[in-house]
RNA sequence: GCGCCUGUAGCUCAAUUGGAUAGAGCGUCAGCCUCCGGAGCUGAAGGUUGUGCGUUCAAUUCGCACCAGGCGCACCA
């Protein structure tokens, strides 16, 4: 890369600039990418950070540092790179050369969809859990953020170079699987014609009837004893037959996980007590009050937290606590947990236990994906869980679509609120974001459809020809791509991906205003054509990320 | 009461993690099709970045205190 060799460079120039010795110093060697364009290409403020120690005008040490850089330039290997390097308002600015702008063209069509991909973590085992529903219902549009949020960022870490796992943690068994079974029984009774009061906490959504429904149509009456064994029968079928459902929810949202994690099966292994016993041999338990208590404020917790019940049942945490040590030995060595914003009070628990049980508090990132609120007709559209009634995955999908909902819910970082709008969601105009970037693509093809030059057969051209603005900008823009990646995996938030795919989409769609592609000059026709494709690989490979698809007609 | 998140143009949001004149879309107003997809493009208007101190050469970004909104604070899950 340029910049490796253009940082190195400088180093090698300001280490050897005597009037800078015993100052300067690598680590204030920075060098970021100026947003106005007269700034040139790369920008240092060096010149900032050595004025106090120097005791002189930033202006009169980026004048001094430029002068440094020039001298040196030639025989350097880089002069045929730098256009110029020049002080202004402090900073150093440098320019590039076309030819290393237009650069990013051969590296885009030798790499294809690898472009931007990166593999120096090769080897560094992640694992991001996420939507990790309890299975006593249909997922909601909060899971459905969460749910685009997860499987994005799995893909971003995973083009970062990480070794990625996509993991959703089944909460197969406990007090909720327990009511769900009760409420499809007493559902299921009242199918049968009975008379049967409806538990007090129940699921009183219309899909529990339509369970037992199903239910009675498979065993006819055959469970109709409320007995514990029968119970157990129905909290199992009733889990069996959600999970089913959000299996396939996820699937047609594009989501597909590696590992589905059963509570029950990690409570049957016996990792929960041995778990336990880790900590207790830690002196980290102690009973009070008739229960077990873990001493989570060593490690930062407001509290001490009840890890076992005076009734001898585990609290919600203590399955929880083995469960990461579990992700801990199966070697990730990072951890990010995807959660709801209900479980703010969570964090520093589960953070405490990693740490009491010997890993680093920042081996797992937990990520609190704030709601999603849908507007309809300028209008809030009101989501309440009583009743069991709220907006669900499946009812997003069906109105708008997986681009459109994949899109819409990314678009945000996760700690921002996000407003959606269904009816902008389903337009089919320059409003609507998803379509705008959807567009540039389809537009892509289309004119490479016109030129009658099938894309494979488009190689590398006279890319000299290629010296427009517009054309530079969109050099400029494509050279920004990995850098979109690298940051957004950095921040493990995707919503940056989308803002560049935007970003790119309207510095195509300028060029296109302003240049012809197909013209009378066959030599820049096969030049632009090759510019244009590469763009649309860069496009395509942005919206595959997003899991977002790349139409070839709209 | 305590904790977390958010506050930027009329609306929805950016701002490369502390950089240069705070930028896009929508909406408003004024323009661009004999032309590869007008589902696009060009221009104008629109700002005390919630408020006040502070740190810094430099603050939308960091710290403190307020103000406003959202969400959490169980031997519930």
């Amino acid at each position: 890369m340029i910049e490796q060799d253009i940082l190195k460079f400088m180093d090698d120039a300001l280490s050897a600039e005597k009037s800078f010795s015993g100052y300067y110093t690598r680590d204030l060697l920075v060098l970021e990418n100026p947003k106005d364009p007269a700034h040139g290409d790369i920008a240092a403020n060096i010149a900032f950070r050595l004025a106090k120690p120097m005791k002189k005008a930033p202006n009169e040490l980026a004048k001094q540092v430029s002068a440094a850089l020039g001298a040196r330039l030639v025989g350097s290997g880089l002069e045929g790179a730098i256009d110029a390097i020049e002080p202004i308002n402090g900073f150093v600015n440098i320019r590039l050369s076309v030819k290393v702008l237009r650069g990013v063209l051969s590296q885009i069509s030798d790499a294809g969809e690898k472009f931007g991909r990166s593999d120096t973590r090769k080897g560094d085992k992640v694992q991001v859990e996420f939507v990790s529903a309890n299975p006593t219902g249909t997922l909601s549009v909060a899971h459905a953020r969460q749910a685009a949020f997860g499987d994005t960022l799995a893909s971003v870490l995973s083009a970062a170079g990480y070794e990625v796992t996509r993991e959703y943690y089944i909460n197969d068994e406990g007090v909720q699987i327990t009511i769900l079974g009760q409420s499809i029984y007493a559902r299921y009774r009242e199918s049968l014609g009975d008379e049967y009061a409806f538990p007090e906490n129940g699921y009183k959504g219309e899909y529990v009837k339509e369970m037992a429904e199903e239910f009675r149509k498979e065993h006819g009456d055959k469970y109709k004893q409320d007995t514990p064994e029968n119970l157990k029968v129905f909290s199992e079928w009733g889990c069996d037959y959600l999970l089913k459902e959000i299996k396939q929810e996820l699937l047609d949202f594009g989501v597909k996980f590696d590992v589905w994690f059963s509570q029950k099966a990690l409570g049957a292994s016996g990792k929960i007590e041995k778990t336990l016993g880790a900590l207790g041999d830690k002196g980290l338990l102690y009973e009070s009050e008739g229960a077990l208590w873990f001493k989570s404020t060593q490690f930062g917790d407001d509290k001490d937290r009840v890890v076992k019940k005076s009734d001898g049942a585990y609290t919600y945490v203590t399955p929880d606590i083995a469960y990461h040590k579990d992700k801990f030995e199966r070697g990730f060595k990072k951890v990010i947990d995807i959660l709801g914003p209900d479980h703010h009070g969570y964090i520093n628990r589960i953070k405490a236990a990693v740490q009491a049980l010997g890993y680093p508090a920042d081996a797992v990132n937990i990520i609190i994906i704030q709601l999603a609120t849908l507007y309809k007709d300028g209008q809030p559209v009101k989501m309440s869980t009583r009743a069991g009634e709220y907006i669900t995955l499946r009812e997003v999908l069906d109105e708008v679509g997986k681009d459109a909902a994949r899109f819409f819910f990314l678009m945000r970082k996760a700690s921002a609120h996000l407003d959606f709008d269904l009816e902008l969601a389903k337009k089919q105009t320059q409003e609507n974001p998803v379509f705008y970037v959807q567009y540039a693509h389809a537009r892509i093809c289309s004119i490479i459809s016109a030129s009658k030059r099938p894309e494979d057969r488009i190689c590398k051209a006279d890319v000299e020809l290629l010296s427009a603005p517009e054309e530079l900008n969109l050099f400029k823009e494509l050279r920004q791509y990995p850098v979109a990646i690298r940051l957004s995996a950095h921040e493990s938030d995707p919503y940056r991906i989308i803002t560049y795919l935007q970003g790119l989409a309207a510095c195509f769609h300028k060029f296109y205003e302003a240049n012809k592609v197909i013209t009378e000059d066959a030599e820049l026709t096969n030049a632009r054509l090759y510019l244009i494709s590469c763009v649309r690989q860069v496009l395509a490979n942005g919206l595959t990320l997003l899991g977002v698809s790349c139409p070839v007609k709209m």
